[in-house]
RNA sequence: UGGGGUGUCGCCAAGUGGCCUAAGGCACCGGAUUUUGAUUCCGGCAUUCGAAGGUUCGAAUCCUUCCACCCCAGCCA
């Protein structure tokens, strides 16, 4: 269940009041890029707020702009629309609408609202005028409707070059809003559209597109960020100078989407701006759109973020008219609370340190019966293996450790989870004094997390048998900027991590993993949540991403 | 500087004249339980709501002024 928010307050009055029988929204990306976590707030915010009032969301693709869109992105989009858990009522997309929004543009002519002009586009820009001062009328701006209809005709006709002409609605040169100081209508374009091909050499702009998509579908509510608030005016004038009578769904009478902003919410460490996006895909800083370092939907799919902790994050942070900032520890919360819940625990080492248990026989093994979940017993059990030596992380040994280091040390007792409690009893150093090996001894009266004499071992650490172990490799992510606002520096690819992805080519985990899905998410106890990598995972050689870490008190302590 | 917005705890965010000496989440700090230094659990964490005035018996909520920040001058969306 959603939270409330002030534009979930508005459509419920609307429908209490009786202004509409129903909500209607739209999610309408344009195909011109992959899908973000910004996109997602927006998914959630729209074909949620339907759901939970008994209405009904389209996908609609604002495909207005041929030079920069692909049906490889609407794929993506479509896709990951799914992939998070939504169904649109219709797939639309505005450039299916082509037609009908000619036919507007000839009513807007017609009803002498709409011009053709053929000022270029430097001279349109001293004739805007500024902040400051008003702009001034272009000198064709009083050409007759016959004339006007048939320039319009000709710029569809394709007769003009590129940029001779545009279609303008005849506002107010002198409006304070700047969007509405005869805003341009539509443009020529020499471009194939991915969808209408070489039909049109004239493609619609937003402003004109967008209003006239949401009321022919029937859109109540059209939600979108901040920074369109001065559009609406334009929005709503558009839709008052047309003439629909009739929607797509049969409805008739003067139908009015409203237009409500929110505003945006960046996530810290981050970056969303898609130019930006672009350029780290194709200078190779990321391995592609779906690298799990980025917050595209694509990489938090490929990184292991599960949609559900992705719907969770976009309602914890809200929906306000603040642009936010939020921080990365909401959406790590997210997906930690998930998957703490529905994760299987296994042992993996990502850093292997051997330990030869001296005093257990040659050749033998024994199998420990341990649960897949500490507190769900529905999540069953598996079995795994123990033999003479075993690895564990070298994280969990310390040549000469601090007194609160509660792990491995010469001459320490630790317990191995599930199994023994075994004493360090030697240490095998190479000539520079790396650690290579452990000679251990093991406690046999201490199976089943008892001790013969009731002394209390403190330290637990996860381990995995040599012999039974599986090879993998395993990727362990971190932020991919070293500043909390990359998007401010111009210079973003400085700020750049150079540690935002460690491999781990030598990880040991317990056999169980050989029997995962694709799709299995595990707790790698006391380490973090891990899913197999989408790309590179195959039968022959394991390949696991860390989604997240598991909170880690001890990396606080021992700063 | 014209227009449009926003300002409540480190980050989000409830709240729309009295029950606000201001919910909740994240973060942080204690402490309990724990064969994950995880989880869970308990407790702490804004006498203050951008600032200053004013109205009122009473304001974060109303008024005035001021300050800060964001957006708008694409034939992008």
């Amino acid at each position: 269940m959603s939270k409330n928010h002030f534009l979930r307050s508005i459509a419920e009055n609307d429908i209490k009041n009786g202004k509409h029988d129903y909500v209607y929204t739209r999610f309408p990306p344009e195909p011109n890029g992959y899908l973000h976590l910004g996109h997602a707030k927006s998914i959630c915010l729209n074909f949620g707020m339907a759901s939970d009032l008994g209405g009904k969301c389209n996908l609609r693709f604002d495909d207005t702009n041929p030079e920069k869109e692909d049906e490889e992105y609407a794929e993506s989009i479509r896709q990951s629309v799914e992939w998070l858990g939504f169904q649109w009522d219709k797939l639309c997309y505005a450039s299916d609408y082509y037609d009908q929004l000619y036919t507007f543009a000839v009513q807007l002519i017609s009803k002498g609202v709409a011009y053709v002009d053929e000022l270029n586009a430097e001279q349109m820009r001293e004739y805007r005028g500024t902040l400051t001062e008003p702009g001034k009328n272009s000198p064709y701006r009083d050409r007759s409707i016959e004339e006007n209809l048939d320039l319009f005709t000709r710029m569809k006709a394709g007769e003009f070059e590129e940029g001779k002409y545009t279609l303008r609605a005849k506002i107010d040169m002198s409006s304070p809003n700047i969007t509405l100081r005869d805003p341009i209508l539509y443009r020529i374009r020499y471009a194939t559209h991915y969808r209408a091909g070489d039909k049109w050499c004239i493609y619609p702009m937003y402003d004109f597109t967008h209003c006239i998509s949401d009321a022919l579908e029937g859109i109540t509510h059209s939600f979108c960020t901040l920074e369109f608030q001065d559009n609406r005016a334009l929005y709503d004038w558009v839709l008052e100078h047309i003439d629909l009578q009739e929607n797509l769904n049969g409805e008739k009478g003067k139908l009015m989407p409203r237009q409500i902003e929110f505003g945006r919410s960046n996530l810290e460490y981050t970056i969303a701006s898609k130019r930006k996006l672009i350029q780290l895909v194709n200078e190779g800083h990321v391995s592609g759109w779906d690298d799990p370092r980025l917050t595209t939907l694509v990489g938090l799919k490929r990184r292991g973020y599960t949609p559900k902790s992705i719907r969770d994050f976009c309602e914890e942070i809200g929906v306000t008219k603040k642009d936010s900032v939020i921080e990365m520890t909401v959406l790590e919360n997210a997906i930690r609370h998930d998957l703490e819940a529905s994760a299987k625990r296994v042992f993996g080492v990502l850093k292997p340190l051997k330990v030869v248990i001296t005093n257990y026989p040659k050749g033998e093994s024994e199998t420990f019966t341990v649960k897949n979940h500490p507190k769900d017993d529905d999540m069953g059990t598996r079995e795994i293996p123990f033999a003479r030596e075993v690895y564990i992380d070298h994280d969990d040994f310390m040549m000469d450790p601090p007194k609160k280091f509660f792990r491995l040390g010469p001459g320490r007792e630790v317990r191995l989870r599930y199994g023994y409690a075994i004493t360090c009893n030697e240490v095998i150093q190479d000539d520079q004094g790396n650690v290579l090996e452990l000679r251990c001894t093991y406690d046999p009266l201490t199976a089943k997390g008892q001790t013969a004499d009731g002394r209390k071992i403190k330290g637990i650490i996860h381990w995995v048998s040599a012999d039974h172990a599986l090879d993998a490799e395993v990727r362990v992510y971190d932020r991919l900027y070293t500043d909390p606002n990359p998007g401010a520096s111009d210079d973003f690819i400085s700020l750049l991590n150079p540690d935002s992805l460690k491999v781990y080519p030598d990880a040991k985990l317990e056999p169980s993993l050989a029997e995962g899905r694709q799709n299995d998410r595990y707790q790698f106890e006391r380490v973090g949540y891990f899913c197999f990598d989408e790309k590179d995972n195959s039968a022959s050689k394991l390949v696991m991403n860390r989604t997240v870490s598991l909170r880690d008190t001890w990396a606080k302590v021992s700063k």
